[in-house]
DNA sequence: AATGTGGTGTATCAATTGTTACAAAACACT
DNA sequence: AGTGTTTTGTAACAATTGATACACCACATT
């Protein structure tokens, strides 16, 4: 197996080749191949193993109520598969998986990567890491689209990157951008923009969003 | 400490009393005590311990940019205390955190919780289905409100609801139940439902929906 | 039967946002 | 400076939803 790849995949970074080597010797493992268009998991299958695309990249479809077919996302290599799903409530894949090209998949059952956590501190770590990191850009998002109005939207933005001292913020994106993010239409983004600007909450300079009434902006928040 | 309190604890369900006495051996762990009001942990604390409330309940404030608190959230024992921040990126609490009433708080620091984890394969395990089936709970959320228009939640919710066999669905709640639940007002809620019986999607009886077309039922989610 | 209560269907109006369109401004490149 | 492209500001209108109000129905209680 291919260890100086396994050491880029997140799980497996800051481990010495040697160590996963040593790691590997312990437990069972496949190294599974797939054909192009080969189906690698099926929606609604007990997820058993952790998998991890070693070469090549697979795409994710969702089967939806009527039998039709939805893409919903490429994974490339080196990269593990529904890391969510494996200790979850729910341990069926949400949905299934197919491979673009000819892919290399490692297979590790789950009883013996609950080992491999028990036995490596460091890839311990790097899971939880991963799954608690994606659990709290999940809740952030969340709380993101808490907020109803637009303009409720941008003063949770502004404030967010303003922090607690400075008073300005500096646009890295357009106004496009912005309102994708927020998942707005563009004119609307602006009008809110625009408002802000008149009700003196802020001040528009090109590229530069200076918070004239951060108290205000606040407030905003908590009554919407 | 009290050993049977803590095994109705999530992370601690299903360990034998015995075995959580020795697992308790192996590391350093404190139980502090706190008098009502006192602060146990101040918003921007390095979260260093994992802390779970043995006895009493707290409760967990935001402190806004301006300055002024907000309450967020009552927690009672026996719980952990965000258990999504300990091992994620942003290792800081996101509150402030104070005693209801007299609160006895265990605190086990972060080695020496990994440790444990090492130790014993069903805390382990627990603790991943914590935070894997939290990701999924999240995410779940995350895609409901992905949808748009109350249209498209309630197709999605009757879809879901329905599963792939089933072309009808017994609602459990009140038409204010669900419309909280989807986060919008009552009386849209019931003129999405007349909408989409008038456009031959649904057919509503009392309490019973029935799906009369899911293939349209299955786009509107798809093009929205 | 009378009464009260909670749930539902519906109408009206206001608020917010999306859509489309267009002009001005900013920018990049020659 | 001149030209073409992208970004921004803004207006007019449509669509969606929230807010409020009220009538009606089902049901329980008396």
């Amino acid at each position: 197996m291919n260890y100086q790849l396994l050491s880029q995949c997140p799980l497996f970074r800051g481990i010495l080749v040697q160590e996963n080597q040593q790691l590997f010797a312990k437990i069972n493992f496949q190294l599974k191949k797939f054909e192009k268009n080969e189906i690698v998991v099926c929606s609604g299958d007990k997820v058993t193993h952790l998998l991890i695309i070693m070469e090549g990249s697979v795409k994710g479809e969702m089967i939806d109520y009527s039998g039709k077919t939805v893409k919903i996302e490429d994974i490339e290599a080196p990269r593990p598969l529904a890391a969510a799903f494996i200790f979850g409530k729910e341990n069926s894949f949400p949905v299934t998986v197919t491979a673009n090209n000819e892919v290399k998949i490692l297979a590790i059952p789950i009883p013996e990567f609950l080992k491999m956590l028990q036995l490596s501190t460091k890839l311990l770590k790097n899971y939880l890491y991963s799954i608690s990191t994606r659990a709290q850009f999940l809740s952030q998002k969340l709380h993101f689209l808490s907020f109803k109005t637009i303009k409720e939207k941008m003063a949770h933005f502004l404030l967010q990157k303003s922090g607690e001292r400075l008073h300005s913020v500096e646009l890295k994106n357009t106004q496009q951008q912005l309102a994708d993010l927020f998942g707005v239409a563009r004119p609307s983004l602006a009008r809110v923009f625009s408002e802000m600007q008149q009700e003196g909450l802020i001040k528009i300079e090109k590229k530069t969003v200076t918070l004239l009434n951060k108290s205000a902006l606040n407030e905003l928040l908590r009554d919407g």
